[in-house]
DNA sequence: AAATTATTTAGAATGACTCTAAAAAGAGAT
DNA sequence: ATCTCTTTTTAGAGTCATTCTAAATAATTT
């Protein structure tokens, strides 16, 4: 299991202001979940959280905030084969993922854990790959 | 480039039937394209086809013929990264894709081209992989 | 040809997300 | 603190690819 360090809210703010964005109370909050407790969310997912943690929150504000930590390079997203749904992934580094076909969990495949041997015509000039393994998580 | 055999109505038709589907005029048509002309096309690119070389047809039927050559196994689907827009393969067989950055161009990367070594934790057990090659493909 | 079944169709509906424009909150200067 | 200016939040409308609905048409079977 992951082991995300959890993040104050002083540090939150830091964090934002380094990323040059204003931290508001609702970016903060929304930052304390996406950047630590969550775990490869959808904005809906998102959502639901900050509804049960701050006393009111709009729809569009969930996604504007996601946008803006996205812009600022706090987060990336990335969509998976069987589904509509934008996922937001606080690991900003290279890397791929391993979807767990029986539950639906994603995990995190560090780059350097994969070596991809390519035998193809010298006209592809790779600059970067997308890979999602599927398969079973056991145990 | 890409040379694709030309494919006869009746041969379009004997494919169709073959797969179990009824091949009325409109889905004789449709693979045409698909299975033949068309390269990755979407929904909308088999729609400007299908209203030039047919009299009359509406955008469900597009839809609804897609589909059911998806669900015969004609064709599969995926998404890129970058787009909204469901892609239509005519290739079934395992392989990968290229996409020219500069283009937007699609290019089949076959499986036996490509060989991945993966150092992951032992929990992990693959059974398939997805993965799309990001580039410049040159002259 | 009549009856039954499958397909096509126009237009409404869906769902994730973006846009609009007005209200609220934050920042900076006094 | 107050005033001013800028940024953020918000509700609700709009978008876009795709699916659904239910009626019309076409194909197949009897
Ligand atoms: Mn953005
Ligand atoms: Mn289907
Ligand atoms: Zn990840
Ligand atoms: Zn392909």
């Amino acid at each position: 299991m992951k082991n995300k360090a959890f993040l104050s809210t002083d540090l939150v703010q830091k964090k934002l202001q380094e990323a040059g964005v204003q931290p508001t109370l609702q970016r903060i909050a929304i930052c304390k979940y996406v950047l630590c407790e969550g775990d490869h969310p959808t904005a809906e997912q998102v959502t639901k959280w900050a509804e049960k943690n701050l006393e009111k929150i709009s729809q569009a504000t969930v996604y504007n905030t996601l946008n803006t930590l996205v812009d600022a390079g706090l987060l990336r997203t990335f969509k998976l084969p069987h589904s509509e749904k934008v996922i937001y992934d606080c690991n900003t580094h290279d890397h791929y993922h391993f979807l767990d076909e029986a539950s639906g969990s994603l995990y995190d495949i560090e780059a350097k854990d994969v070596s991809v041997e390519m035998k193809m015509p010298h006209q592809f000039k790779v600059n970067s790959m997308e890979i999602v393994f599927k398969g079973n998580f056991k145990s």
